[in-house]
RNA sequence: GCCGGUGUGGUGGAACUGGCAGACGCGCCGGACUCAAAAUCCGGUAUCCGCAAGGAUGUGCGAGUUCGAUUCUCGCCACCGGCACCA
């Protein structure tokens, strides 16, 4: 054995061991019980940063934890591989999307094994290969059959100078992320699938999401965003057309003293004849600056009290939202209140507050419940019953009618692009829109298309690719050339996943037995768009009949960011940490100022490369550390001292074992008689092992407190440190404690682990060895430090053995000289004993 | 504005179900080894008063419940994140 921990070839070693081994290979086992630990996969930008680093770390350790547990577990990865980077670096660099993208994943995935992650790559998956996205192109169709994909205008981020769509994130600033061109709307025709038939399910699901953070549930049913109302119709006077709104307060309805309509709405032009007006109003549409409107000058009628009320068009009613029009009632609603400000329109009050009186004049709405006033029959009731009240009302006169709506919209997923999943649509002249037939899938993408930036989707300007026979009627027809959002590839990867590469993705048996993910790992960036899909997909998979759950995700583990202080130089700007030299900038010497602790990120520069952290440190290190310096939802921030500080307790790992090479090699048993031992140091070692094994367990299994484990353990190889085994029996001790503090190790430090495994003897991998279990009796102390307080001060601590009955320990209590100091004179009137912890002894 | 989170030593962070506040790491101080330094090892390290024994204070602020509160309740403050003219 070597006196010193080399990392380098020991990280190599065993990873060649591990993938010449398979050891990380799964195949569907249904006669054990499943573990599906999944993290998010990676877009390959180019090479993997410390946020990756983080994710799959926490992931290892419960895949490899999982496993040692008996756990038949799936820990795969793949790539999410479609997207606009590659098709960037296209136009920059002349290389095609796939060879950037195909290189950018051979490289990232040397790091990641460089990393030691345990995964299955037979079950790799790379969105942008044909045989990934067919099966894309395959659930379009199907959602196409039921109605859940379907076609129609919408509005599109548009730069009039590139001539193209943008992205919502290419928006900088209401530019154009490229030219800095005024981005305008422009409506175009747009493939959506239709999410908000799943609004309701989406939102209940919420409700057994116990496995995931509050937060991001909170964010989901956020974003799902359901309301409960009435929609009444108001007749308009002098037209047979009727206006209709939404409110989620009918019992305000008598207050009601003028309506908004929005710019868009398709009464609007109707309504006015001054086209100007109307234009300048829909110039400030969604403007949040100032509420805008004019006034029709028509009137709707009120069909509860008959009251005639002006219509205006306003810029702050959306036509996205309820029914694109709303009563205003300013007495009750802050919004309304203002509008009514400014164009001197009456404020009528129709609640009232239950306790104190309304402010007269009023200066603001009152937004709360209260007892309703001036309104008919319903006057005296209180908000909540009139709600219930005016809608039961409402439908028996037929004038309106209870309704939810949701603020989800469906899922627009076309996009202008080239590096993306072809959408499976032919257009004929004569039979118009026909699905590509199943037999003709994939519908590949073109390799001669022109990627320039600049002009339509790349796709229609590729002959070879619009240019198609019509499946039905085989006259020429042109292909669809929009391309699916990218959000689509990862709505279903982890599904693909459960089925080997060479097996078509949706094999019930594989599946049923996989599927849900136990756990899931990832950034909160993903709290709404990808798992709101993802759940709806899975859904929508069952109801196609292709999967049997439809909640994917049954824990979800958000981990927090990385980050690190930040360095700026007056004349350079933001610094690389290896620009900063003794406080000063390496390049002009000017000191540097430090700035705030933020989120690692390539224009801050507060950026460590992982592989060269490998490199210094070792993978275990770097594993180690990431694990240690913060529990994984919280952020994490980055300390080169704290990297040093988990080398440290490798290196002395190592020195503990090869100290004690060979009493451990020779002890040959774990089992010791604990009565041999007395009260020896020995025991005490005993007793710290399973402890420790108890305490590392229990960490992990609650929330994965990584972070206190390794503490734990940090705790036991410093005890094996300080413990020189003298006979037979504590060569035994000794040998149970490194045995299981390996064990317990490995799913941090893999490599390390393995490495002293074999030194210490054992045969084969230590992944191959269960996890250790705890002897409650041998985790027992035999004494314990009981606390004695004086009217909740702490007075004393006194050594007693354990399992003292009460009546003892406030005995031995009592009998204490610091104690009695303090009751000395004085009448004792109480005295809590908490077993094996304190007594409090109460005086006056 | 609404929803959620966080607040503990010089520092990253611990603390079961209301029971010793500060585990473990980093830093710092002292010591050992060394010609010396680095590395390593050993010891100390919340604050204030005190030579010491000891005492007092202390988990963002203010109340409350309790024998006892970092933990529970109420009211504030600060910072971070999400959503937001959603009718």
């Amino acid at each position: 054995m070597k006196e010193r921990y080399e990392f380098q070839a020991i990280e190599e070693k065993w990873q060649r061991y591990w993938t010449e081994r398979q050891l990380h290979r799964t195949d569907t086992d249904s006669s054990r019980k499943k573990f599906y630990c999944l993290e998010m996969f990676p877009y390959p930008s180019g090479k993997i940063h410390m946020g990756h680093v983080r994710n799959y770390a926490i992931g290892d350790v419960i895949a490899r934890y999982k496993k040692m547990q008996g756990f038949s577990v799936l820990h795969p990865m793949g790539w999410d591989a479609f997207g606009l980077p590659a098709e960037n670096a296209a136009i920059k660099n002349n290389v095609h999307p796939a060879q950037w993208t195909y290189e950018n994943v051979e490289f990232m995935k040397k790091q990641l094994n460089r990393m030691g992650l345990s995964y299955d790559w037979t079950r790799e998956v790379t969105t942008c290969s044909p045989e990934y996205y067919r099966w894309n192109q395959w659930i379009f169709l199907k959602l196409l059959e039921r109605g859940l994909a379907y076609k129609k205008a919408s509005f599109v981020n548009w730069c009039p100078d590139c001539a193209t769509v943008l992205a919502n994130e290419q928006v900088v600033d209401g530019g154009c992320w490229r030219c800095d061109t005024e981005v305008i709307r422009k409506e175009l025709d747009q493939w959506f699938f239709r999410i908000t038939d799943y609004a309701e399910e989406l939102l209940m699901g919420c409700d057994e999401l116990n496995g995931w953070p509050e937060r991001v549930v909170a964010m989901q049913k956020n974003w799902i965003g359901r309301s409960e109302g009435l929609e009444v119709d108001f007749a308009i006077e002098g037209s047979s057309q009727k206006l209709r709104i939404f409110t989620t307060r009918p019992d305000t309805l008598y207050g009601v003293t003028f309506m908004c309509i929005a710019p868009t709405h398709p009464l609007a032009e109707l309504l006015t004849d001054d086209k100007t007006g109307l234009a300048a109003i829909k110039a400030k549409y969604g403007k949040e600056e100032e509420k805008e409107g004019f006034n029709t000058g028509r009137f709707a009628v009120n069909p509860f009290s008959g009251d005639r009320i002006p219509i205006f068009i306003a810029n702050f009613v959306l036509m996205e939202y309820g029914t694109g029009a709303i009563m205003s009632v300013p007495a009750h609603d802050q919004r309304d209140f203002e509008f009514a400000q400014k164009y001197g329109l009456p404020v009528k009050v129709v609640i009232e507050p239950e306790q104190g009186e309304a402010a007269s004049p009023p200066d603001a709405a009152f937004e709360g419940d209260g007892i309703l006033t001036a309104s008919a029959q319903f006057s005296g009731l209180k908000s909540e019953d009139a709600r219930r009240k005016i809608i039961d009302y409402a439908e028996a006169q037929k004038f309106g009618t209870g309704r939810v709506h949701y603020k989800l919209r469906d899922w627009g997923i076309s996009r202008q692009r080239y590096w993306g999943t072809p959408i499976p649509v032919i257009y004929c002249d004569s039979c118009g829109m026909v699905p590509v037939p199943e037999d003709h899938l994939p519908v590949i993408l073109p390799e001669d298309a022109r990627l320039t930036g600049a002009g339509a989707s790349p796709l229609a300007e590729s002959p070879s690719f619009l240019n198609v026979r019509c499946p039905k009627c085989g006259a020429p027809a042109r292909r669809e050339t929009d391309t699916m959002d990218t959000f689509v590839d990862s709505s279903w990867y982890f599904i693909r996943y459960c089925s080997k590469r060479e097996e078509e993705p949706f094999a019930r048996d594989n599946s049923d037995y996989w599927m849900p993910v136990d756990q899931y790992i990832g950034g909160i960036e993903h709290a709404v768009l990808h798992l709101l899909y993802s759940r709806f997909f899975t859904r929508a998979l069952r109801d196609i009949g292709i999967v049997g759950m439809g909640e994917p995700f049954k824990n979800l583990l958000t981990q927090g960011m990385v980050c690190k202080e930040t360095w700026k130089c007056a004349e350079h700007g933001w610094l690389f940490p290896e620009e900063v030299e003794r406080g000063a900038c390496s390049r002009c010497g000017k000191p540097v100022a430090r700035g705030r602790v933020e989120k690692m990120s390539k224009s801050k520069k507060n950026v460590i490369d992982p592989d060269a952290l490998i490199q210094r440190f070792g993978a275990d290190t770097m594993r180690l550390f990431s694990l240690f310096a913060a529990p994984p939802e919280r952020d994490l921030e980055w300390s080169d001292k704290g990297v040093e500080g988990a080398s440290r307790f490798l290196h002395k790992l190592w020195a503990a074992v090869f100290r004690n090479i060979e009493a451990v090699r020779s002890a040959r048993t774990c089992t010791v008689d604990p009565a041999a031992l007395q009260n020896t140091s020995a025991a005490a070692l005993l007793r710290k092992t399973h402890q420790t094994i108890r305490k590392v367990t229990d960490d992990i299994e609650k929330d994965y407190h990584f972070n206190t484990a390794i503490a734990a353990l940090m705790e036991l190889v410093n005890e094996i440190t300080g413990f020189s085994p003298q006979h037979a029996a504590d060569r035994a001790v000794l040998n149970c404690a490194i045995r299981n503090a390996l064990l317990m190790i490995s799913p941090f430090a893999p490599h390390v682990a393995e490495e002293l495994w074999a030194e210490i003897g054992e045969q084969g991998s230590v992944f191959e060895h269960p996890w250790p279990a705890w002897n409650p009796a041998l985790a027992r102390d035999e004494e314990i430090e009981l606390v004695v307080q004086v009217n909740g001060r702490l007075r004393a601590k006194i050594l007693v053995p354990a399992g003292l009955s009460d009546a003892a320990a406030t005995e031995r209590a009592l009998a204490d000289a610091k104690v009695g100091e303090h009751t000395a004179g004085k009448q004792i009137v109480k005295i809590v004993v908490i077993q094996g912890r304190l007594v409090n002894i109460v005086v006056k």
